[in-house]
DNA sequence: TTTATGCCCTGTGCGC
DNA sequence: TGCGCACAGGGCATAA
């Protein structure tokens, strides 16, 4: 179930690997995995054959290609993705006559060429809400650059709506602080938002307000000043932690791009923990579908309303 | 404008 | 053994 350091770990392995790879061929094995293009494979294999790839970016859970054609100066478009569920991408080194045979979850195969050296790069994609995209980047509106991994101020058009990230050095954090405070919504749902600040889903929400002793059904407005810091601070703890293990695995849905597994769902305090006892008072860890998905919290540890006093 | 809901999709695990 | 069902969940469209 990838998240931020999940995907930033996907991006971390892909860099070196594929910038300044320039993409030959493109074999869309499942149309669905490239639905938002009108053209559909078709139009997908048009705009990104022979394109240079500049930077592998990543801004919350999206990742991006900056794609260069030849005779232009800079990249206009990019390959943006999002791994969804169960989204991965493989690498593999040598003659694409020689690649593995694709993987029965394999929705897409670019066939990659750096310096003369060929690469296989394949999108695999279990439950298939996770795809691929050629769209146009667009500037920032803080004039920054656009995610991790980028030299460029700009994104493409599909993540422009996105706030930047919890782990990103220009992220505004008086303005995330207000905007966590403000509404009726649980707080739980304003830290799903990824409008607000992305890249924080189920798994690191549940674990970042146990870590800050806030309720998940706690309305926004309810969330003090300094509560809104710490849970920022415990968003950015527990994804630094997870990032440093190579992200978040139950099983094999998440891997890098060696098809490794990471290691952080040991150490996770709250999600998945559901009638077992919480790590920090002893008290039994609650599970619940809030807003349709699983929350888990600590009914003493994590009130609902901040005591008075 | 804000919030809630349902859909997309497929593999797994469970009960019968 | 085989079938049917619930479940997992991120993002988006739509409704209220």
């Amino acid at each position: 179930m990838p998240e931020l350091p999940e995907v930033e770990t996907v991006r971390a392995g892909l860099a070196p690997l594929i910038t300044g790879a320039v993409i030959r061929a493109v074999d869309i094995r499942r149309d669905s995995c490239v639905r938002l293009l009108p053209g559909g494979p078709a139009q997908f294999s048009a705009m990104a054959a022979d394109a240079r790839i500049g930077a592998v970016v990543r801004r919350g859970k999206f990742l991006w290609l900056p794609l260069t054609h030849a005779g232009a100066p800079e990249p206009a478009e990019a390959l943006s993705a999002h791994l969804g569920m169960s989204g991965q991408f493989r690498v593999h080194a040598g003659p694409w006559e020689g690649a593995p045979a694709p993987h029965p979850h394999c929705r897409a195969r670019l066939l990659l060429d750096r310096d003369g050296s060929p690469l296989t790069l394949d999108f695999l994609d279990q439950r298939t809400f996770g795809y691929l995209h050629v769209e146009p980047l667009v500037p920032t509106p803080d004039g920054l650059a656009g995610g991790q991994g980028a030299t460029l101020a700009s994104v493409p058009g599909s993540v422009s709506h996105i706030g930047r990230d919890a782990l990103d050095p220009h992220l505004d954090e008086p303005a995330v602080a207000r905007a966590w405070r403000r509404g009726s919504r649980g707080v739980k749902q304003v830290l799903l938002d990824q409008t607000l600040v992305s890249g924080i889903g189920n798994i690191y929400a549940d674990e970042a307000l146990w870590l800050a002793r806030v309720h998940p059904e706690r309305p926004a407005s309810a969330v003090t000043a300094p509560q809104a810091r710490a849970l920022l601070e415990a968003t950015r703890a527990v994804m630094r932690r997870a990032l440093s293990q190579g992200g978040t695995s139950f099983d094999a849905l998440y891997v890098n791009v060696n098809g490794e597994s990471g290691y952080f769902a040991r150490d996770l305090e709250a999600y998945g923990r559901g009638g077992e006892p919480c790590g920090r008072c002893g008290a039994v860890i609650r599970r619940e579908t809030i807003g349709g998905r699983s929350t888990h919290w600590c009914a003493r540890c994590q009130r609902r309303y901040a005591a008075r006093g």
